[in-house]
Formats: structure tokens, C-alpha cells, sequence
DNA sequence: TAACGAAATGACAACGTTGTCATTTCGCAA
DNA sequence: TTGCGAAATGACAACGTTGTCATTTCGTTA
């Protein structure tokens, strides 16, 4: 057996190897129908020996297009990795592979600098996966010939955009309080610079407000359990608190673990609802009722949109992914 | 101002704009120092003018490489987050893409596909994400100009890879009961399929043999609190069992949660460590004292081994990233 | 001013595919 | 056997870069 030392394998060896035409070797690869079935043996057998893997570069050159979608991670959590796998499932689906770059701790990357670097890259597409306010979130322009899709909860002036619906979902939670007859309802926040948290945050106060309520003061928490546990703590010590809304599950049992610890029952005093629906995965007989939104789903319809709009990519649309609210037992219905 | 109706604006349309020959307009952009100041700027005015973005696919074909690393994820799940954060920065930072495809759920595939499906997209090595066992782990040949890295637990014979030392993080775990005075160490295991949880009772195993201990029979879990809680109930019923070690931290807060609802007490009564290390993140003062891998290490590692290997794809290396005990309150030093 | 070496620039081929259009081969009816 | 239309194949250019080598321009010194 003869060892092959050249670099690469082209087309065209396969066809002298084949005694063949290059442009028949190309038709065995894209339209085997058009070649006769002993001459496309040939060639199948001469690729195989020579071990030919068709080049991708001068295949996206002629083509003008490269199969590829680009993804930029601004930041890369929990709840992306079901987007990411949406994104990736849905790529898949459709036949194209998925290009990635991440924004890395500390670096300050804008949208603009993104898809400059994003359009050096094999991309037909691209997705901005966005989670925080960005400064040039208002005045970036996407490349006109490359179209753009951001998940994110802001709507964009150009650009489509694909979100959860976040203060849909707080407004569900809250109406769901508020319907079994709850007077009130505390809020206990995420991060202050998260955006997931103000929409939630937003959705409350919409809640409340739409039914002649005034809100009382949010709880600044920071995602983590400990600071539930504080928001907890205070909340215990106030009679009019029937009803928190935590602004995710394991703040949410930081909350739960407070009211406990100071005496109080969930639901019997107090009821509590989370977000993001993970609680499960951590506590046996988690009884949280709580929010849960579909990444997935918010992946595969960025890809969709992103792919959709690959001919036309000035098109801009908008696009909600509502959440869905996980019944437990956490709340007690008041009228009963 | 002119619309500008050509599709791609070619380095030739820039050349032409500036009044320049097409080999200065390259040279403006790989090698800016040898081009004379004045016609530097002339040439970026006309870039900026045409809005010109240099072509990938044309680029790599005459340079031979992309500089893209293709990941492959067979799973893509919470501790892989942080790997892939791993290989995403590590990339940035040495600059380079990542072209990422993944396994669909319900498809099954093979290394070999895998590789396949790879070969043909813009990549000049790459990295498989493997937690589970597959079929052609041990026939499989990485192609010979294509550097190949494997994130797994198992020794692969011919590629490199890289793996967490699952078992040494075991072994560390039931050292530290059994240097406090514990006779023996039960084990809960995850899901039997998964490469991870094999490891982790391998090394537990192996802990206890070294001692001369008899291992006894590991309990069943599938990763979720609700089989640890299960798995607490029983092992609540056992006189000699003063340490567990459970396979992840979710299955340990079961069996914590278990062996209280029984009226014993952790760390008093029974001593419990668990592996990530993520209960702190859902449990406000979480005592648990678990074993906690490098995933973000893990990812870096095996990027900058792709990348080391790019000029000889065919040499080979074997990493191991070692855990770290966090240590809290739930072990009791019984010799105290 | 002429001559010279260095710096700056340009002409042209090449990378490995696919599209266009021309040519050859085939099967079949006359 | 000839002729004909359809099927199969081939020659060549083109995609947008970069490398090689030749040519022009510049600044300096004799």
C-alpha cells in the first residue's frame, strides 16, 4: 500500500485517478444522477482510495454561501444551554453547522464589534444571544447582506428579535396570586443589571397596577439562595405578606427556607412562586410552584428566523415565546 | 450618496475605487507596514466607502487553514457549560472560531460520523465532547491531517484527550472519610449509562480495596434528588453506615434530606459528600462537602492541545484534570 | 545630474471547487 | 448501415484571495 503524502487530495486527482473529467468527479458529488452508474463507481473507488474529503473553502467561494450560522455569546449561563442546544437542534434540522464566538470575561465586546468580527467569519447568518443591557444596543445597524437575529428581551429598531416572554410570564404568576384572592404580591429581584430580571420585575408591577394595586418595595436579591433566604427574613416580619414572587427558583427557596426558619408555612401563610423551574432537579418533593420558560423553544426559532430571512435579510420581525406556569403546591388559594 | 446594488464588494472593487493595484489592497491588510502611509489611507477610505469585508472562503482556500476548531457535542448538558465557556475563551484567545455541531437527540452517532460530518466544514482541527460510551470508541481512526482531541474518561488508542480524574476525585472523597475514622463509605450512583458515574465508583471502589474494605453493594440513582431521597431511606436503615458518597450533589441533598426525615442527623449520625459542587447555588447555608471538577479547565486544556497538534495531527496525549475536595460541615471526624 | 540600492507597487498564477457551454457517446428508429 | 435526439462527459472560466517575482518609484550619495 502505497502512503500518500500529499497534502491534500483534490478533485482533480481523483479524476486522473479515475480517468475521468474533473467536472464529472464534481457530478458524482452533486448530481450523482447525471453520471452512469459504472463510471460513478469508478470515481466512488478512486475517492475512497485516495482518501478525498471535498474542500470547503473553494466549495463556499464558488457558492457564495457557507452552510454555516454564526452564534455570539454574550455570556454563557444555565438557562443558554437549553437555547444553545435549541439553536444547534434546529441547525441541524436544516443542514447547517453553527459558528461561535463568546464575548470573554472582562472584555467589553458591542453588538458592532461582534458582527465585524462575526463577518470575517463562514457565516450565511447570524444570532446574537444577548442577556444584559449593551451600549450600542439602540444605535447598532446589522450588515445589510448578512441577516441578524437577537434573542434578548428589548425589542430592536432594526433588527428582528426573539424573546422569552418574561413579563408575560410575572404577569401570569401575579394574576395567578391575585385570583385566589391574595391581596398583594412582594417581588424579590435578580441581579439589578440582569434584564430577565427587570422584565419580571416589570410584569409585577403591570400585575398589580392593571388591578389598582400599589406595588410595594421590590427585594433586592442577586439570583443566589442566600439572598432569598435574606428577602425572607424580612418578608416574614411583615403581616400584609401573603404572597411572594421571586425572581427565580433558588431565590425562591431561599425565601421558603426563611419563612420556615421564622416559623411561618408555605403555603399556609405564605405562598411563593418562582422562576425557571429547576428547583426539582435539587429538592426531593419540591413543592415550588414556578415559571418556566422554553430556551428551547426561543433557540429553534431564532434559528428558523434567522434561516427564513437568509434571502431577505433586511426583513425584520419580532417574536414572543410565552412561559408556561408549573403547578405545585406552594400556593394556597385564599377564597377556599 | 450612491446605493451600493453588487452583492460582495471584492478586494478588486476596492483596488480600482483607491486607484491601486489589487496586491496593495491585500497588502493594506496583512502587512500594513510595508504600504506608504498615503497610500494606506487612501485604501482604507475606499474600504470604508464600499463597505469592503474580506471573504473567508476565498482566504482559506489560498491559505490552507481556516482557523476554526470544530467541537462536537454528544450531550450538552449543565457541567458542559462551563467546558465549552472553557474552549470558547481559550479559543478567543489564541484566535480562533469554534464550529460547533451536535448529536439530536434520538440520532445515533458515531465517532466516525462525527469526524465525517466535521471534515467537511471549515475546521483545522477538533474537539469531541463524549460522556457516554458509543460504539466505535475503540475502532475509531481521527483522519490523519486533522488533529482530533477527546473530552472523556476513558483512554482512547490513538487520539489524545483529556479528561477530569473522576476516579482520583472518588478515591480523594473516600480517603478523607476513611482518615477520619470511617470504617466504610456507601456509594450512590447516577445513571448507568453514564461514563462519569462508572468512573466515580470505580474510584470509590478502588479507595475502599486499597484499605483492604470490602465494597458494599452500591445503590442505584439516576443523578435526580428524588432516587437519593430513595436511596436515603434505605441506607438510613443501616447500622454501619456513617459516610455516604453520593455521585453528584443533587442525589447527596436527597440522601441528606432522607436520613433527617429518619431522625438522624448529617454530620452527626451519618457523614455525606457529594461530586460538583452546585448545592450552595440552591440551598441557603449548604454544609454539603463535595468534590468539584475543573470542567472550565477541562475545556481550555483541550483546546490549546488541538492547537498544539495542528502542525502534527497524529501525535498524542493523554490529560488528566484533578478535582478539588470543598470542603463544608457534613463529614464528622469520628477519631475526634 | 547620474547612478544606485532599497522601498513600494504591480502583473499574473494558483488555491479547489462549480457553472456554462461545447463535444462526444449512446440507444433507437428509419 | 445511417441519422437523430438524448444522455453523458469534457474544456474552460470564474469565485476572491495570497504568493512569487518583476517592475517602478524613491531617497541618497558620488
Amino acid at each position: 500500500m502505497a502512503t500518500m503524502d500529499k497534502k491534500n487530495v483534490s478533485m482533480n486527482d481523483v479524476a486522473i485517478a479515475a480517468g475521468v473529467s474533473l467536472k464529472t468527479v464534481s457530478r458524482v458529488i452533486n448530481e450523482p444522477d447525471s453520471v452512469r452508474e459504472s463510471t460513478r463507481d469508478r470515481v466512488h473507488a478512486a475517492m475512497e482510495a485516495l482518501g478525498f474529503r471535498a474542500n470547503f473553502a473553494a466549495r463556499s467561494l464558488k457558492l457564495g454561501r457557507y452552510g454555516c450560522i454564526g452564534v455570539v455569546l454574550f455570556h454563557l449561563s444555565g438557562g443558554n444551554v437549553d437555547m444553545i442546544d435549541g439553536i444547534a437542534d434546529a441547525a441541524a434540522e436544516r443542514g447547517f453547522a453553527l459558528t461561535m464566538i463568546k464575548k470573554r470575561a472582562g472584555e467589553k465586546m458591542t453588538l458592532a464589534e461582534a458582527a465585524r468580527r462575526m463577518s470575517q467569519l463562514p457565516v450565511d447568518g447570524m444570532i446574537f444571544n444577548l442577556r444584559q443591557m449593551i451600549d450600542d444596543f439602540d444605535t447598532f445597524e446589522a450588515p445589510k447582506d448578512l441577516k441578524t437575529v437577537i434573542i434578548t428581551s428589548m425589542e430592536h429598531p432594526t433588527c428582528s428579535t426573539v424573546s422569552d416572554d418574561q413579563e408575560g410570564g410575572a404577569r401570569m404568576a401575579c394574576e395567578y396570586f391575585l385570583n385566589r384572592g391574595h391581596k398583594n404580591v412582594y417581588f424579590v429581584s435578580g441581579k439589578k443589571e440582569s434584564l430577565s430580571s427587570q422584565c419580571r420585575m416589570k410584569g409585577w408591577r403591570a400585575a398589580l397596577e392593571t388591578r389598582g394595586i400599589e406595588p410595594p418595595e421590590p427585594l433586592q436579591g442577586d439570583w443566589n439562595a442566600d439572598s432569598g433566604y435574606a428577602a425572607g427574613l424580612v418578608l416574614a416580619d411583615k403581616p400584609d405578606c401573603t404572597a411572594v414572587l421571586a425572581a427565580n427558583d433558588c431565590m425562591a427557596n431561599g425565601v421558603m427556607m426563611a419563612l420556615r426558619d421564622k416559623g411561618l408555612s408555605v403555603p399556609d401563610d405564605v405562598s411563593v412562586i418562582g422562576f425557571d423551574d429547576e428547583l426539582y432537579k435539587t429538592i426531593p418533593n419540591s413543592i415550588l410552584t414556578s415559571v418556566k420558560f422554553r430556551h428551547r423553544e426561543l433557540g429553534v426559532r431564532a434559528l428558523n428566523e434567522v434561516v427564513a430571512g437568509l434571502e431577505a435579510p433586511s426583513s425584520r420581525s419580532r417574536t414572543l415565546v410565552s412561559g408556561v406556569l408549573v403547578e405545585r403546591s406552594s400556593v394556597k388559594d385564599l377564597r377556599a
